[in-house]
DNA sequence: TAGGCTTCTGATACTCAATAGCAAGAGTAG
DNA sequence: CTACTCTTGCTATTGAGTATCAGAAGCCTA
């Protein structure tokens, strides 16, 4: 019942427990589907399961770096990385540089550029992460 | 003779003073041409003129970010950033998951993407990152 | 299903990168 | 050169992230 989650069945392809912190950051960041920071993450497991400490948070998300379930990254001027859930092992973003809105988007079409990558530099590669930089159409319009 | 580069000529069109700091913070960045944690361009910037004060480094850093000369970004395990030069606007890399050696590649091919980004989004794209994940050769070899 | 080994957790104290505040100094326009 | 304003350097402070360790909970085996 658990398996459902493709994370859960990493973890364990990794040899990792399956432990109730872990689950409960995991649903966290599911049901986010966005960009978070740990205190926004903490926060949320605090609001599902207020026996999850602080510490474990931050170990599973350090875990779940590692494993190329997530991706933090630096947005909106702060040092403070936002973790981004890598789905399928890739993620996509415009982030406008004034207001510092997030459009995701699916389609990279990079594949191709992988297999010849991969190719070219004799490695393997198992995902990537694609940041464009811009202005949005609103902040263009206040600009004017 | 300072406007030779380019990174000058940004922030004189910005209206940014050219100080004596973020001129050393600049050539620091160009000297290395490489991903430099805050605390290695702090100790570059003591080296090339040590009167040059640690806050003013980071102001220097967040100013560059904010104007899309530079980007942070998350490596090697260390949740302190690594900046990156992001020459005319982009910059593309390959990291490996278990060594985190860099490899840096130059033709993205996203031109093209690009506008059609700008057009389906109906805004304005100025740079970007492209990061792959993977394992490289000599780590495929050593787990083999 | 229970036993037993091992990994993981939760709480707290601690560290140190990054920031805030302010008086003094340096850029720049005229 | 002068004057105005932005920027600097210094230092104190903050707070995200980490270390520690005894106890809890996964998970494998039988």
């Amino acid at each position: 019942m658990d398996s459902q989650s493709p994370y859960i069945q990493i973890l364990r392809e990794h040899g990792c427990r399956i432990t109730q912190a872990r689950r409960v950051v995991l649903r966290a960041l599911e049901d986010a589907s966005g960009h978070y920071t740990s205190a926004q993450i903490i926060a949320a497991v605090q609001a599902l399961d207020p026996r999850v400490g602080r510490a474990s948070v931050f170990r599973a998300l350090e875990l779940f770096t590692r494993l190329g379930i997530l991706r933090p990254t630096y947005l909106s001027g702060s040092l403070t990385p936002a973790y981004v859930l890598m789905s399928d092992g890739h993620h996509h973003h415009v982030i406008c540089s004034q207001c510092q809105v997030i459009h995701e988007f699916d389609d990279c079409g990079l594949d191709a550029m992988t297999r010849q990558l991969e190719s070219r530099l004799n490695l393997r590669i198992d995902g990537h992460l694609l940041e464009f930089y811009g202005v949005c159409a609103d902040c263009q319009a206040a600009g004017a």
